[in-house]
DNA sequence: GCACCGAATGTTACCGGGAACAATTCATTT
DNA sequence: AAATGAATTGTTCCCGGTAACATTCGGTGC
């Protein structure tokens, strides 16, 4: 109803109502100091009166900025990754930047150098790789990229910058949590260790065990997804030796109950299971999952803050740790014949 | 490797090193068709000597088109939507479209308008609503926006573009399925009814246990989570006068499930119940879920389709219909003491 | 040989902003 | 009152593409 004439208003179109050059609506437009303020109110009355929205393109062009961040996610069916990108999302747009966001793997496989070029064809101001395997790591590494990039890994890396959650932290709290119940006897179904956020749990899970006298016993590797923990499951000969299984997500922890309940096996009256994510279900499913929650929001506001300085070529902040958090529920229990 | 001088090559310097005009380059990048061979093949030659990409944001700029599609998801914690938007992002990057999604009701809680505004501002071709509730839609119609709008909802729309999938078609699969193991009395646990889908189901539960002769009885709302439906199953006095319950989204069936678990009801000994999604885990909660599947690949690629077809301004092409799918698992069965 | 036509290519302007630099205004200082 | 310097505003050009129109080129028909 603003403007009769259809079409989008433009800078200059706004400088002239206002009488004044389009260089003070850019001013304005941007917060730059030196406007009077007689000036400003004008300026920004034109600007509601029309209804003017700055073309992004035609900004983009000429600051040689997107306000863009670009994002890579590996296997967006994990649930973890999935919820970073959208605190990522979230917090991003905040702080004024959009997302372009490609995630791999998922059906129609495409590799992370066509996701990258993908990407910076879109002219995104900085990169951000989440969840990812240490292949694509190395696949990374070998693209010349031209802005930041920012890895959501454990681990520092001299390439990129990095962050990820603790996840020292949330393996310590569950094997604590099952040591404390009289488990000595603990299985680790662990994600593929190509994945470093299963190899951080599982070399976590290795040096807490060893720390409280656990019985060292081979883990079992899975794929993250609940059919491979139902097969294993499914699987088991005998009565199982260990008396509780830390196992690395929640999903595959509903698969692994799920094939205990077919083998006979009750949960957490023969086997205690601790998952990791806090799924929303997990707090549904039968018995309710003990499970580490890791704290997403606070992954994806650290990554943009990091991005952003990056960027801006401020000086990089120092990201403070993020808690991990355990939430015990019915899946673990004292085991069977417990002395105490 | 290919230029040492590290800035990004543009269409000039590109043309400079093939001896032909830039404009050249630009018919060759967009395919025109009367471009000599010999000279066509020495500028591909120079591009990807020069690792050259054009430059989005002045190509948008020129052609007042950027090749983007954004999209709105309420809710995006429900799984329908989620899928939603990963099949329609990876419909459209295939078809060359970059995809912005902003997602509602999310934490940082921003209004309808605030979302339209942003991706108008990042100057998308059009626009996508996901999942909406009919309140939001009222809001939606009184912006106006200048591009394509597709809502995804059931029912016609005479001011936007409309999709879904056949809500109608899962909701009697599941009713039919439920009567002929012989329940008849059958409860239905909704979604809000705000949400046209929630509405749909409801309704299409209503037809078609009026075909079959179920009893009529008042539905149940609940707000699409496991807590709602655990609290409400919990809060059961005695001994439900129905045997089944069909219910709108998987999350609220396995909150029931475990809702129940605690009363004392068995699934599906004592109570069948039904799912809507078909979840990751529905497979492998206790008791595996029976429920529906929805092809939610198959609306993306539609929602593509459709707005590419408004935004290129050819015919819009007529969606086929979507089928769904009924997965039978563990938590449906006759009921107790049925005659067959 | 020349007018003519489509194919192939070039020239120029423009999309809508911002950077750099120039110009003007205004309050202080001397 | 003139000089000084900061505040305020304007001018011009450029960012990297594409649109529109102009030009050149090679072959045809007469």
């Amino acid at each position: 109803m603003a403007n009769t004439s259809a079409d989008k208003p433009n800078i200059r179109q706004v400088a002239r109502l206002a009488g004044v050059s389009h260089m003070t609506v850019s001013r304005v437009l941007n917060n730059y100091p030196h406007i009077k303020d007689a000036t400003r109110r004008r300026v920004l009355e034109v600007i509601e009166e029309l209804d003017y929205r700055p073309n992004m393109a035609a900004r983009a062009l000429a600051t040689q900025k997107s306000q863009r961040i670009g994002v890579i996610v590996e296997s967006a069916v994990e649930y973890g990754p999935t919820s970073t990108l959208r605190a990522l999302e979230s917090t991003a747009r905040a702080a004024g930047y959009a997302v372009s966001s490609i995630s791999l793997g998922d059906g129609d496989g495409i590799s992370p150098q066509e996701a990258v070029d993908n990407l910076t064809t879109q002219g995104v101001d900085a990169l951000c790789v989440i969840a990812p395997r240490s292949s694509s790591i190395a696949a990374l590494r070998k693209i010349s990229i031209g802005v930041p990039v920012l890895v959501v890994k454990p681990d520092r890396d001299p390439t990129f910058l990095t962050v990820s959650l603790d996840q020292q932290e949330g393996t310590t709290l569950a094997v604590d949590h099952l040591v404390s119940l009289g488990h000595r006897d603990i299985l680790h179904l662990a994600g593929p260790l190509d994945w470093l956020d299963a190899r951080a749990r599982e070399r976590a899970f290795h040096a807490r065990a060893k720390a409280w006298g656990v019985r060292e016993r081979p883990i079992v590797v899975g794929d993250w997804s609940a059919d491979f923990a139902y097969d294993f499951a499914r699987g088991i000969r005998e009565v199982p030796d260990y008396t509780a299984v830390f196992v690395a997500n929640d999903d595959m922890a509903v698969g692994l109950v799920h094939g205990l309940s077919e083998r006979g096996i009750s949960v957490p009256g023969e086997l205690s299971v601790v998952g990791f994510d806090d799924v929303p279900l997990a707090a549904h499913v039968l018995p309710p999952l003990t499970t580490v929650r890791q704290n997403f929001r606070a992954l994806g506001t650290a990554i943009v803050d990091l991005l952003r300085a990056a960027v801006e070529e401020r000086e990089i902040p120092r990201v403070t740790r993020i808690p991990a958090e355990l939430l015990v529920r019915s899946s673990t229990a004292a085991p069977r014949g417990a002395e105490r």
